[in-house]
DNA sequence: AACAATTATGTGTTCGTACACATTTTTTGT
DNA sequence: ACAAAAAATGTGTACGAACACATAATTGTT
């Protein structure tokens, strides 16, 4: 299969290669006769631009920023770094820099604080966690004003200003955390879900994946289960945990909706005398330990890494070759258990 | 950050771009005084050459022969193909073309001829999925004597003429089929492990799949079941597999090591009164019908699109920016129930 | 010291595309 | 019919790296 090129279909159509481009690029200023012969060509031989020639010309230097969390405060968003790193060994080749900020997961206003730095740098491009519905939309319609792209990961955000989004569906998360809760927990015993740490109503994803958990548990297992709902600062998980498991014996299911599930199988290994199955989210090291020993059952993972490096990935290809980009990227919901957490946690 | 070129190093050693050009190369025929200058130069700026324009000049075609079974004979193949369709679309721009060869998986002489032909091509590689262990390894060497890359995914085979395989951990795979077969089955039951339609002792997927699932119940689950092994020919199944179920009323869980385990499934619902778990592999549109009808529990998802397309991956950013190739790429083992397929499937 | 042989260094072209600029052809107005 | 304006077409150069080839500097030999 040959390869033709621009200096090829001026010959073949015999014109010059600037008519060619100007068809090519509708620039205009091209005869009807010479456009109808030139397009025709392209056509018939299914022409295809050199992209590395076309990216060489266009020696641009893009930007991209990385607003997230910062992972010394929060771990779960460490493998956001390594995906973030990866991208940039791959790009740095190609004239793209990308740069990271972080911001303190449990405060807003650093959250803005950070979102202002970025804002003077005018990069090509931000890559955000809108952790923080309300703030996230407000920043955002900064970013568009100026004519910033915005891409976001992790927490889904319906705002017309956002550019794409690369992450998972969270309502079905909560249906899939409730499928397997389902297949371990004998019927009518009671299953609490728990939110840790976060503040709810700012927070889309903790309320997606409740809804989904217990629309599952609607649907198809026709409520089965006693359902109850408890949200908690970590720091009074202490007392309240243990205070629910002494109240009622029949609690058999805990699904945690962050990734700090590993603090409430840290205390439920203490009641030896209960047998309660724990799903939670995400493949800390201190969650994949309690995995391990089944304490968890199992985990769902989430790919922070993936998420950042996809997102990356489709700006990159964006600004290099023009590829357009997806709006929406759903991952895949891994489901994860002592024995395949392996291949989640080795890349 | 400032990208370098070399015009610009060269200038900055008070040299020519030539000479720059041998340093960088090794080429020689530069003086000691030139090299530690223009050595000291690229390590302090950490000179990273623009692989774009390296990529325009070296403007070889590139060519791979992809040699797999035919889909149209047994589908689990077919996604295979949407991978390879995948690479062909995001590289044919690049200067690499992608050829697909089909054989008959249950005939061994096709995938000789096959590979006769491809061989006579010369191809820059090939990427082939070893099903046939001894034939396999057979057509390997005539490869490496012709300096072809060879690339497997899908079926290890541990040889030196392999450059790279993409695929699974099949015995951590049978593991993974254990651990939740023990999950979902009460103790003391019997399992059996079905091995349909392949011949198993040129067929090392199911050995391995088998091996481990033994192993885990062993290991983790003290063995509290009773083990079967049976190798059918999907023909003999109808009659062979009732005759097993009306014998024993003990089976509980069944194993199929292979994606033709909707056929199983079939089979099994008609046998209302018996509760019997089935785990079996690959998303098949077959498998996933009785997935979503909870007829067959948890498949297990081998990925064969994602295979192809990353080994196809690796293969082009080699030949076209001389990334070296990772001798071995081995991916998640996804567990798939009735509310998690359809991230697998959509992409 | 003169010249060849060797070694070091510099120059120019190519890859395919994009775009600025120069040149030619066609159209318009008088 | 002819100049001027407008439209169409052609030419040349740059992007950064790679490499062939030309030229310059050094070394060795008599």
């Amino acid at each position: 299969m040959k390869k033709y090129t621009i200096k090829d279909i001026a010959k073949l159509a015999g014109v010059s290669k600037g008519t060619v481009d100007r068809v090519i690029h509708k620039r205009g200023k091209v005869s009807k006769k010479a456009l109808d012969k030139v397009t025709k060509l392209l056509e018939e031989i299914d022409y295809q631009p050199n992209l590395i020639a076309r990216s060489l010309k266009n020696t641009k230097n893009y930007h991209i920023c990385v607003i997230q969390p910062n992972p010394e405060i929060d771990p779960y968003w460490q493998p956001c770094i390594d995906g973030v790193n990866q991208a940039i060994n791959e790009y740095k080749s190609f004239g793209i820099t990308i740069d990271s900020y972080f911001f303190n997961h449990a405060d807003t206003y650093s959250f803005l604080e950070v979102n202002k730095d970025v804002l003077k740098q005018q990069p090509d491009a931000v890559l955000i966690t809108p952790v923080f519905h309300k703030e996230s939309v407000e920043v955002i319609k900064k970013y568009n004003a100026n004519n910033i792209i915005v891409s976001t990961i992790n927490d889904p955000l319906e705002l017309n200003g956002i550019t794409n989004y690369v992450g998972q569906d969270l309502l079905q998360s909560g249906r899939i955390a409730a499928s397997l809760m389902e297949m371990i927990v004998p019927k009518n015993k009671e299953i609490i879900i728990i939110h840790l740490d976060e503040v709810f109503n700012n927070s889309i994803h903790m309320q997606l994946k409740e809804k989904g958990f217990k629309n599952y548990l609607e649907q198809v297992s026709n409520n089965n289960y006693t359902l109850k709902t408890y949200s908690f600062q970590q720091a009074d998980l202490d007392k309240e945990l243990p205070n629910l498991l002494n109240k009622s014996n029949n609690i058999s299911g805990v699904f945690v909706t962050t990734s700090k599930v590993y603090s409430v199988a840290k205390i439920i290994k203490n009641f030896t005398d209960l047998d309660i199955k724990i799903i939670g989210y995400d493949l800390l090291d201190e969650n994949i330990k309690y995995l391990k020993s089944n304490a968890i059952d199992f985990l769902i993972h989430q790919n922070p890494k993936h998420q950042s490096y996809l997102c990356i990935t489709q700006l990159a290809e964006h600004f290099l070759f023009d590829k357009k980009i997806p709006k929406q990227k759903l991952l895949p919901i891994d489901i994860v258990n002592s024995e395949n957490f392996d291949g989640y946690t080795n890349n």
